[in-house]
DNA sequence: TTACCAGTTGAGAATCTTTGCAACTGACGT
DNA sequence: ACGTCAGTTGCAAAGATTCTCAACTGGTAA
């Protein structure tokens, strides 16, 4: 354990709880245990403004508690993933980039030109959704709908 | 060049010619080259019933034509997925698997406790995602909808 | 038919991600 | 506070996917 950095981890705890109330809860309520590895992950995901990929996470992890291993980024990062606290994404083959999803749940305009990423929420497709899965005999866990789009040309 | 499998080779050209018209055409209208590689892998696509994951497919293809490669397995299925020609699917961390998108374009419910596929289509929900996509200033170009949910359980 | 050349390939290295397992540690009950 | 134990972790190794680059090959034009 590194001791050197325990005022850091204090900043980090204290910090993350202003931030994020609810993600711990989410998580206990989930039957996940809130470890040390977790919190200060969580915590650069919710701290951080643009899309880091696991690598990036990792580093900004070990200079807080230097002896988190990149495995424990990806595990949390599908955890979060499948708890739909964060969203993945994947721009022509590099590797999958992370962005903390916004308290309500959103779909995403991916530009095909510029990778750029717009978030958009519509009540009726969800509605739809829920229809459909019912019809086939299913209750929606969640879901992810991707529309990949270029911007409108106007005349020409 | 391996001639020991010619006559495997007219087989699959003269069996791809007949299952899927299109696809070369396709693919020279988009000014892709058809390799022999490329024949092969798409011939096991179009004539398989299953979800082949590259390592799969790579197995076929090297007994039609054991000097393929594994990366131009990877470097095809990234080529039809963009080109819509197939979908790809990654279940809980395992390897992509692939299907030849059927002509009609169709989403996906997976079941998530079984990993069982089921493809559906709702006009509805096209029309909602070209609204939303206009109003935001695109044009879709593809789109990717897959709900994860699970069997209905009823009375208990 | 032949020559040409940009696109494609195979092989292996590099990169990204998951996994197996022994050691560790939160959360809960006492 | 203390013990317990299932859930987690770190590490190393395996697995999955992409990349680099020299050699090769379709498609085109002469």
């Amino acid at each position: 354990m590194q001791l050197t950095s325990i005022w850091r981890i204090v900043e980090v705890m204290k910090h993350a709880l202003n931030q994020k109330p609810d993600y711990e809860k989410e998580l206990r309520k989930a039957g996940v245990r809130i470890t040390r590895p977790r919190r200060i992950i969580i915590d650069i995901l919710t701290s951080t403004e643009d899309h880091p990929d696991a690598m990036k996470i990792f580093h900004r992890a070990i200079e807080i508690d230097d002896s988190i291993s990149l495995s424990t980024v990806y595990r949390t990062m599908n955890l979060l993933e499948e708890m739909g606290a964060i969203h993945r994404h994947a721009f022509n083959g590099g590797p999958s980039r992370f962005e903390q999803a916004h308290g309500e749940h959103h779909d995403h305009l991916i530009d095909i030109d510029t990778g750029a990423v717009v978030e958009f929420k519509s009540d009726k497709i969800e509605k739809l959704q829920e229809e459909i899965a019912k019809s086939l005999g299913y209750d929606i866990v969640h879901h992810r709908l991707e529309l990949y789009g270029r911007k409108t040309r106007h005349s020409s």
